[in-house]
DNA sequence: TTTCTATTTTGCCAAATAGCCAAGGACGGT
DNA sequence: ACCGTCCTTGGCTATTTGGCAAAATAGAAA
């Protein structure tokens, strides 16, 4: 494989990175309803607001969210609306898993 | 946020954090292409074949690859071809960055 | 200006991950 | 049976990640 194919799939893989925590999952899912400033976010989540508040910048830097300050608020926005669709994947595959699980024990 | 939620969302971000490295993306899109066995792919990959090995398992036990052995190989193949669709976002995300990139440039 | 509130950054620690190597198991060929 | 090949597992180390708490920053309001 050479490095421009190498240093693609990196790139590639930063972005699904960003996406492969659950807290970061719950925030894009909750961004597609609407935006969120980072309160909001960390009432939900229930963390520590400087961990929501680094999830956010892990989002923020693969280029999945927006951020705008306004007032002394930061609100926080779907960028790629496209990433939803990961989700219907991803239930499918735990579908599919339990599905195999069950034929298991049978 | 409750524990069924919660472990729901970590169910959902294993199956993408699976995806998340860069040669297991490319073994992905290899099987995408068509099955492989170990040895093929740790060729193409230029790791230790334990450390491909290791990458497979990891893709088969989040359930998007599927083994099977024949005589001394094993190969692998695509469970779930819907993850393919993640490539096609992720492409795109990248051409956003890429276009604000340049637009900051400007 | 000072104070308050929302957010980010930093430091620190524990846990998870990725890689290589060595060891071991399974199977086919001789 | 023995050997060689293919693959997986365990052990080790280096690196990254996630979380909290404390300190720093930015803007609003007083």
């Amino acid at each position: 494989m050479d490095s421009k194919t190498k240093s693609r799939y990196e790139a590639k893989a930063k972005i699904i990175k960003a996406m492969s925590h659950p807290t970061r999952l719950f925030i894009v899912d909750e961004l597609s309803r609407s935006e969120r400033c980072v309160c909001e976010l960390t009432e939900m989540v229930g963390d520590d607001m400087s961990t929501v508040s680094k999830h956010l910048s892990v989002l923020k830097n693969a280029g999945i969210v927006w951020d705008e300050k306004r007032g002394t608020q930061v609100f926080y926005s779907l960028r790629v609306p496209c990433v939803l669709r990961f989700f219907s994947c991803v239930e499918s595959v735990l579908k599919t898993n339990a599905k195999e699980q069950a034929s298991l024990v049978r």
